[in-house]
DNA sequence: TTGAAAGCGCTAACAA
DNA sequence: TTGTTAGCGCTTTCAA
């Protein structure tokens, strides 16, 4: 950019009007008596003028941009779930006149980010996702009144006060157990995660409600790993020796595809012998054959939620909702 | 924030100093006396200051910020390199003291994102990454002087004068057909984009150059096709049928699926029969069973790359350096 | 309805 | 080595 861009004066000086008057033309156009509303517009379209951002962040106090932590990219595993989210955010964030900042985490002082971003006022508000790890994230930031909105129900503080948004994983799993009992299938073993994750808790418990609604019995059944390939490929090679189960409910992708692998070890083959479903809705489960049937959390309504709770954070005076939480749908394909 | 952060005045005052001390304490320490160096720096912390970024930003002329168009979330194909690109580039140019903002695009008018950004210097300089498109954008910014790096080389614009960063495409379909003719297939399929992909055809000619290497024909064992999972699907029913290839490279891990999809159908068991290898080492091929060969782009050097060629840029005097090209390897897996 | 003055918080240039 | 002055481009009073 070898010469600067124009800047209000330039528009006034054309139009032969105050700079204030062109301020107006931009903020407040009903201010402006038509005419010279039109003779300012038609210098700001000539001069190609747009607003310097830093001048009026300085004045307005806002940047009109969003926070957001991105983690390093997760290899070896089929969770994309937050890269398909922050396409998701950035493009309703546009229609709401913002844009997205992308930080990075700095692996031990997870606070560090936003820290330097709040004090600098460098974000007007953070999006967090991370919520499953506790969340020391949203307590700090609430302790220091920052806007956010969370992505994920506060777990465990429940006297919390900020705004979240978060995707009903137990109803996902109830979905998805009982697409495969509608099926005839009674035998449904679940893999999911350690009992020390809430989410993974909350999925499991939609598979126990489903099952126990039939009166089919969930002992010996389920299996507890880490997030894995190798987990998911281990607790279902496991579970098909010691429990002989028709189906298979997971609380991840990934571990679906462990699964996957099991059933090819064994020459089986997903959807025609045995039934599995993975949660996330991922590319992987779209293209792998035949197809992984998977629950989909409705993404897109997230981002549209949460950028609604942003601007209510954010209004004069602030205007800060409730928790928002939505339905997943169940995508199914050729495993189930 | 209920209540705004300290500015340089309030530290100023704290340590009994000049405000211009306080801002040199913070971009020229050297210039300080130790003791009077000490003192405020005592002060920054306790107070916990932080540059203001729009005045900052005002006064110098810079955001610190690097604009990146994405566009919507790919589903039904296992393209997610820009989403891992992503990764890397926050992670190094944080390094550099950089953000990312990330802006979507506007359907009908590609450029408009890229317009509103520049005139109102909302960002430093910009990372084009579509360059696949024939690349308006590059051209659009070139003409206005815009700071940009491209992650991409300018195929048919010989004559652009913009710092680009890419990865060779036909070395690593080289090294895939490689791989498989040591493993002593001589029948090897290609199965790649229309001939109007400039990348498509570069990756092709990798195939091509490792077999005739060997002596070994390429006639009627080459397939041109959309970039889908279907097309990848039919396209490689069809080759089996007409000319019994032992292995397939792809142009894409999405068309390797589309592979995987027809040896399913037929009871083929790929690594076994048919070898497959797929371009990109998406998630996809790093979960799907029995493991997808792929060629691995080094995206996280990349992003190094890139961001060193906008601090070039960005350097006073500019440093414009020329293209550089990256190789990218072979994450060999079962299916080869 | 338009214009003048002030100042957001910072740093570059210069003076002491 | 430190302090003073000015001004980046904008919007918010307030006056005309």
């Amino acid at each position: 950019m070898s010469v600067s861009p124009p800047t209000l004066a330039d528009v006034a000086e054309r139009a032969g009007v105050s700079r204030q008057t062109v301020s107006n033309a931009v903020n407040n156009p009903d201010l402006l008596r038509p005419d010279t509303l039109a003779r300012v517009q038609e210098s700001i379209e000539a001069l190609g003028y747009s607003p310097n951002r830093a001048a009026r962040n300085l004045r307005t106090r806002a940047s009109h941009l969003i926070g957001m932590r991105i983690g390093p990219a997760q290899e070896g595993t089929a969770n994309a779930t937050m890269d398909r989210f922050v396409h998701s955010l950035v493009e309703t964030s546009r229609e709401a006149g913002y844009h997205v900042l992308l930080f990075a985490g700095d692996g031990h002082d997870p606070e560090a980010g936003y820290a330097d971003l709040l004090r600098s006022t460098a974000v007007d508000a953070f999006v967090v996702t991370d919520t499953y790890l506790g969340n020391p994230q949203a307590s700090w930031l609430e302790e220091r009144r920052a806007p956010f909105v969370a992505f994920g129900r506060p777990w465990e503080a429940l006297n919390s006060r900020h705004p979240w948004v978060d995707v009903d994983g137990a109803a996902g799993t109830e979905l998805a157990t009982r697409h495969l009992l509608d099926k005839g299938h009674e035998r449904i073993a679940w893999i999911g995660w350690r009992k020390d994750s809430r989410i993974g808790e909350d999925r499991r418990s939609g598979w126990t409600r489903a099952m126990h609604e039939r009166g089919l019995p969930t002992t010996g059944l389920a299996s507890r790993v880490e997030d894995t390939i190798s987990s998911g490929r281990e607790a279902s090679a496991h579970l098909l020796d010691s429990a002989r189960p028709s189906a298979f409910v997971c609380a991840s992708d990934t571990l679906a595809m462990g699964v996957l692998h099991t059933l090819r070890d064994r020459h089986l083959r997903a959807g025609d012998n045995i039934a599995v479903i993975g949660f996330d809705d991922s590319q992987v489960a779209q293209v792998v054959p035949p197809g992984l049937t998977s629950v989909r959390q409705p993404l897109e309504q997230v981002a549209v939620e949460v950028v609604k709770a942003l601007e209510g954070l954010l209004a004069h005076p602030p205007l800060v909702g409730t928790g928002v939480m939505l339905t997943p749908t169940l995508a199914v394909r050729g495993s189930s």
